[in-house]
DNA sequence: GAAACCTTGACACATCCGTGGTAAGGTTGG
DNA sequence: CCAACCTTACCACGGATGTGTCAAGGTTTC
């Protein structure tokens, strides 16, 4: 598995070099680094900045919430403090009601524990 | 239980009356009406005011972060969506081991399970 | 009916996000 | 050793966030 310098990688992935270095900053995909410094794509950078993309493109998204959301996945603590904010409602707002949010969190489950299993 | 108008809301939580309209504006606090259109603020929105600045001054959150975990709450396609991205990563970043992201789901889960029994 | 509220809308400003450029300098390959 | 890459560090700039203030006008209360 070759790894594709900053310029190839953009050429391939439709990012501009500065927005590869931009995302890395955000700590969203992050290259590793040849011994003089240089930024590494491997296969598995090149099809994340392909799907960060897509995934961009097809909700209406930033790369910050993107950000946001691995933050919360990764900080235990602020993930439950926002989710329980978040529960607190539970009421007005007729776009969620708690028996899809309760159902969202069963089939993830599941969902998971599938994957994990077949790994 | 009697409602507050904007301004004493806003004496009481912290918040300026500006910010209060500005937080409704992003959908996180949305107080209901008096026939005449003047904000009503109850004691849930007042709670939810106080607690909301209180998860912002916490962890270093802005507003447009817990919108954003609002609208990942309703919207079971985006929210699919980053997590597969996000869980297609589980390698370099030492902060997110995968099981840590699974015990949180087990975990949310029973939680919410263990509330909505209680209600 | 006047004082003291409330409403929306706008102007203003600092800060960040997303994005491009450009400059000064190190690396690599023929 | 030179051309063509790479690096970091800046300047710039439009749009979004967060926040204050002000104006023009409706509502409530005495």
């Amino acid at each position: 598995m070759q790894s594709l310098t900053i310029n190839e990688a953009a050429a391939t992935t439709g990012w501009s070099p500065r927005m590869l270095r931009y995302v890395e900053q955000t700590g969203l995909v992050a290259p590793n680094r040849s011994p003089a410094g240089y930024r590494l794509y491997g296969a598995a950078e090149l099809q994340r900045l392909r799907t960060l993309k897509e995934l961009l493109g097809q909700f209406d998204v930033s790369l910050s919430d993107v950000a946001f959301a691995q933050r919360l996945a990764g900080d235990r603590d602020l993930r439950e403090s926002v989710q329980a904010w978040l529960s607190a409602q539970a009421r007005r707002p007729e776009n969620v009601h708690s028996e899809e949010w309760l159902r969202f969190e069963q089939e993830k489950h599941e969902r998971l524990l599938a994957a994990a299993a077949a790994a």
